[in-house]
DNA sequence: GGTTATAGTGAGGGTAGGACATAATTACGT
DNA sequence: ACGTAATTATGTCCTACCCTCACTATAACC
């Protein structure tokens, strides 16, 4: 079983070692590069949801995240601790509070953003036009090949 | 600012994007996946480590994580609390316990690797072989580019 | 033997999630 | 209009992960 079936077991196998080892090494860049501005993932996750939405009430928050309400109430407490948005009242639903920008917390957000741009300068700089095209096309290939398998989003999927 | 520099930000951004939804798409699949055997990812780390180093004191875990002993303390009352591993006095320091696997655990751990394997062949299948082999050089770039810049492993770094 | 280093744990704190129960308010149905 | 949902957010309580600091027991060194 060397050859014959596919390109070899063992190739994929090391393919998939680095696909892990980048999700590791990216996620805890991450992790620290957010704590560097006194966040957390989960929290900073919230604010680029706020971003492009505008102040919304906590509930959307929680259906764009993908957790319970009572998370959201949490991670919002801390947001507000640190001073990142503000609990406004809502025009016309006085059960429900705006999460609303503080100015240091829409300036953290737009500097998240630039440091995003700058990060995927970094990445893919110095990769041939081709060999990035290729690249991108084979990520693809893996996000439809896990949306098909049932595991990204874009599945309703009613789990087990 | 269209072209000229590089291949264009924008691709850039979009490029980036693929890589972070893949981070977190494959973070959630572990995370659900592993729930599925009574595990949590962080438990399952130290499973797998485990597993190419056969029984160890918890100090080594520690280091091997990246966490702390005492986080391993924890991690490890979890997995003898649900029968993964049992504690053995080590034969020559009675300060050290041995983490060693039980039945179940072992067979769990393996059943991993299957799965992984498995994962493996789900994910790449379909993918002619020099699509492969250009991303994993394109996955590659990427590693090498995130050491370069001092974030993976590989790199020392007193953190400070 | 005495000092120092190491392995592991107790105590306590911060964050992230969940379930369940509940108050306040809105929406709906008759 | 009035009563019955449905909805927003939170209180309370739980699991889990990770940390620091203090401490015990043991090993290692000299």
């Amino acid at each position: 079983m060397t050859d014959g079936t596919s390109v070899a077991a063992e190739r994929y196998d090391a393919a998939l070692d680095r696909v892990l080892e980048l999700v590791v090494v990216i996620n805890d860049d991450m992790t620290r590069s957010l704590a560097r501005d006194g966040l957390t993932v989960s929290r900073a996750h919230l604010l680029w949801e706020l971003r492009r939405r505008g102040p919304v009430p906590q509930r959307e928050l929680a259906d764009a995240l993908g957790v319970t309400a009572r998370t959201i109430t949490g991670l919002v407490d801390g947001l507000v601790a640190t001073g990142f948005v503000t609990r406004e009242a809502h025009p016309t639903d006085r059960r429900a509070a705006l999460v609303t920008f503080t100015g240091h917390g829409a300036a953290t957000v737009d500097a998240m953003a630039a440091g995003q741009r700058e990060f995927s300068r970094v990445l893919f700089a110095g990769l041939p036009a081709d060999r990035f095209e290729c690249l991108v096309a084979g990520l693809d290939h893996l996000l439809g090949r896990l949306r098909a398998h049932g595991v990204a989003p874009g599945t309703p999927e009613e789990d087990q």
